[in-house]
DNA sequence: GAGCATACGTCCGTCACGGACGTATGCCTA
DNA sequence: TAGGCATACGTCCGTGACGGACGTATGCTC
């Protein structure tokens, strides 16, 4: 679909994991929970969505790995921890900027049900 | 992406397509020329991806042809017009309903740029 | 010891995307 | 009057996202 640097829109996918990292770094595994709480559960990642995506960020450079990791208690060492670039924060607004206009026009056009 | 019957979310070629179809009839052309509109330009749909949404959407009973036309003299005998089904309307409440809960989040967690 | 949650990943079939291309009409302009 | 653009439909096909099956491994609970 049409675009300039970071496509827009994005796909759900990329989108839930921008999201899910806005709230904190997080591993592979908790993204993938917060992304079925985020959505209530409406949305499910596949693991070859989950991991792809992640590939497909990394290459992107919307997201990094972290080498900060939690106390070695909590920690599982199969995790890899990642973290939002300013990229990553950019390509997240715009498209939520894209998704509040949605919502916004739909709302002028008495479409939500809602309040 | 995990789902129940029309995935969500919908792709954005369907959205908008459904999100155009909601403030009225439109044949093809007109629908691409709307989502330019209602995405303030940043979205362009390519050929292959409206008409072949259009196909798939037929198929899947959210669009339907409409046997309307406008006046004679006003219309373009080449276009194919349409409409949303009672199924059309129901995906686009769905995924506005989950556009606004994005945004209800993204508000709570301070993501949000505007007002 | 079976089963599930956690946690990573690959593999590969399916399908959406989207630009190139094809066809056609009508209008405007150089 | 030929060229170019908007309008309007569509197909074709390469690229790439999606997502479930599968694989590996640990640790907990029943």
């Amino acid at each position: 679909m049409g675009n300039d640097q970071t496509p827009v829109p994005l796909t759900p996918a990329v989108f839930y994991i921008l999201f899910a990292l806005a709230g904190g770094d997080k591993h592979g595994y908790e993204i993938a929970k917060q992304v079925v709480e985020d959505s209530q559960g409406r949305v499910r990642m596949g693991t070859g969505t989950l991991y792809g995506s992640i590939k497909r960020m990394l290459a992107d450079a919307l997201i990094e790995e972290t080498g900060q990791r939690p106390a070695p208690d909590l920690d599982d060492e199969r995790r890899r921890y990642y973290r939002l670039t300013e990229e990553g924060h950019r390509a997240l607004r715009a498209e939520l900027a894209r998704y509040a206009r949605v919502v916004a026009v739909a709302r002028d056009r008495d479409l939500l049900a809602s309040a």
